[in-house]
DNA sequence: AATTTTCACAACCGCATTACC
DNA sequence: GGGTAATGCGGTTGTGAAAAT
């Protein structure tokens, strides 16, 4: 158990390796074996931690790798695999002569997923999407059901409205509280109740089963300031995060990945960023540059002229860009409406 | 041409398991 | 049997080149 003791080390470098260090690493190994790893790099010369040398080994210097891209005989192969093993790469790399699980594992994430999913493969279950929509829908009628029941059982009313307030530095802000709509499975009222789409808005099914409308063009003053207030509070106060899907309903949440499209909230003043790990998955095993993010300051309610859109940029990825919320918001919001029709077949 | 975004893949991190004392 | 070091594994992140704007 515990760490590898050489990780505790100062010193030593990270990154990657240069072709000196990969000389020095193959000469030693090709002559005396690696032996004890952790005992490697002292004797190779290098300022490495052994379990850096050892990954470096195996996925990169081993003479017997294969080099080169995967054959089509090699994708079916480990699409084959995947459908059997899942997730176990090591027991699929077994299976590939020449192949390292690292390498098959990012072949993975970056290509035969998303192949399969233009197939209208679910590559998590290997079933048809449809019929792993239906499941999530049915799964989620049924919980839903359940609450209700035991809703009534406790005869607990139903929270008829949300209220929040402003604790922020702007100090002129009244408290706001928002009505919010009974449930409807319908359209109707011009707000958006259809179960998958909660999904992708991180919702979870449990959650208030409501979507505000999207809003119009921001108002905007000559000044470019958003001046229709009430219309943004509304839209962003009934958007929930990742935070707020209970564990077991985490899993189904992570359809938003076949939309590439977090969504999430985030509060500047509590620290409290969040990220969907889901997020991360979708966009492959390629950082976060798929992650976008809304934070906003200013306490509990987030509000348009205190608000922000982030934005990871990947090629630097160490700083978020930080745009003026109100810039962005109805255009981001129009498009996932968009890839939602073009996903579930529903005319928003 | 400059900047931004996407992509592939190398490398790291943390946890689990195994080996050893 | 318990503690610790070593190793293995899978998820995640970082980097740089290519493609797109």
């Amino acid at each position: 158990m515990g760490r590898h003791s050489c990780c505790y080390k100062q010193k030593l470098r990270k990154g990657l390796w240069s072709p000196e260090e990969d000389e020095k690493l193959l000469n030693y190994i090709t002559n005396h074996g690696h032996g004890c790893w952790s005992s490697v790099p002292k004797l190779a010369g290098l300022q490495r931690c052994g379990k850096s040398c050892r990954l470096r080994w195996i996925n990169y210097l081993r003479p017997d790798l294969k080099r080169g891209a995967f054959s089509q005989e090699e994708e079916d192969l480990i699409i084959e695999l995947h459908a059997v093993l899942g997730n176990r790469w090591s027991q699929i790399a077994a299976k590939l002569p020449g192949r390292t699980d690292n390498e098959i594992k990012n072949l993975w994430n970056s290509c035969l997923k998303k192949k399969l999913r233009q197939r209208g493969i679910d590559p998590n279950t290997n079933k048809p999407l449809s019929e792993v929509m239906m499941t999530i829908e049915n799964d989620m009628n049924k919980k839903k059901k359940k609450e209700e029941e035991k809703e009534e059982e406790e005869k607990k009313p139903p929270p008829p409205t949300t209220t929040t307030t402003n604790t922020g530095s702007n100090n002129n802000e009244a408290t706001t509280t928002i009505e919010r709509p009974p449930p409807s499975d319908s359209a109707a009222g011009g707000y958006f109740s259809f179960n998958n789409y909660q999904h992708m808005m991180n919702f979870g099914p449990s959650m208030v089963p409501y979507f505000p409308p999207p809003p119009p063009p921001p108002n905007t003053a000559s000044s470019g300031e958003v001046v229709d207030h009430n219309i943004f509070q509304s839209n962003i106060n009934n958007i929930l995060t990742w935070e707020h899907v209970e564990p077991e309903h985490q899993e189904e949440v992570k359809w938003c990945e076949y939309l590439n499209t977090p969504f999430l909230m985030a509060n500047n003043n509590n620290n409290n960023v969040v990220q969907n790990s889901s997020s991360t998955s979708c966009s492959s095993s390629t950082s976060n540059s798929h992650s976008v993010m809304y934070g906003g300051g200013g306490g509990e309610v987030i509000k348009p002229e205190t608000s922000f859109f982030m934005r990871q940029d990947s090629s630097s990825s160490s700083y978020w860009n930080q745009q003026p919320h109100h810039q962005l918001f109805s255009d981001m919001y129009t498009k996932d409406l968009q890839r939602f029709s073009l996903a579930f077949g529903q005319s928003m």
